[in-house]
DNA sequence: TTAGACTTGACAAATTTTGTCAAACTTATA
DNA sequence: TATAAGTTTGACAAAATTTGTCAAGTCTAA
């Protein structure tokens, strides 16, 4: 999710892979599997990434905090009450 | 959070650390520190917890889950809507 | 004061995640 | 078709995180 929208934000941006990964002083095959969900991106690319491609850092942040969350729920039981409950506890 | 509730629980049953650690197969320092939150139940303890103090298992599952989903978003920002992301994503 | 219950800290072991590279695949184009 | 550029894949090493173990420590009640 992260991943498939950077994508979408490099390719707007006419970045090829290499070039946004040598940015990132990381490995192209690594952002490879970062935009396609294989890997995570840390928090710091993320900021960066914003940063050279012009996009709103609070909703990628956003989006990859979904992601980290998503993560870990997505094969377990009682998702949405135990939901409910971190929200209750975050009150 | 899910430590507390199995240490109350365990009072309860008047056990031992080292008695329900011993039926779960862990170090008695282990479980100690497990209790006060310092490391993780594996899902399969808990299920196991919930047989030996005949306590819910859904519920305990349901705060082990909270837990683990508070752990990755507690020092983060935009904490609430990603979670509205989430369960976006979850519908 | 000592015995039992629990906690703490250090470190080893195990597991998970990340980094790196070469080779393979895909697509556009001469 | 052949080639080149871009991307993906898989294997494996390296690094980071989590868990397991033990000995020593604290705390409290008798």
């Amino acid at each position: 999710m992260i991943g498939q929208k950077i994508r979408e934000l490099r390719e707007e941006n006419d970045f090829l892979l290499r070039q946004l990964a040598a940015k990132l002083d990381i490995d192209t095959a690594q952002l490879s599997k970062m935009e396609r969900g294989e890997r995570f991106f840390k928090k710091e690319e993320i900021i960066e990434i914003s940063r050279i491609l012009k996009a709103d850092k609070q909703e990628l942040l956003t989006i990859w905090l979904a992601d980290k969350i998503y993560k870990t729920i997505k094969d377990e039981e009682y998702v949405f009450s135990a939901l409910k409950l971190v929200e209750q506890k975050l009150q």
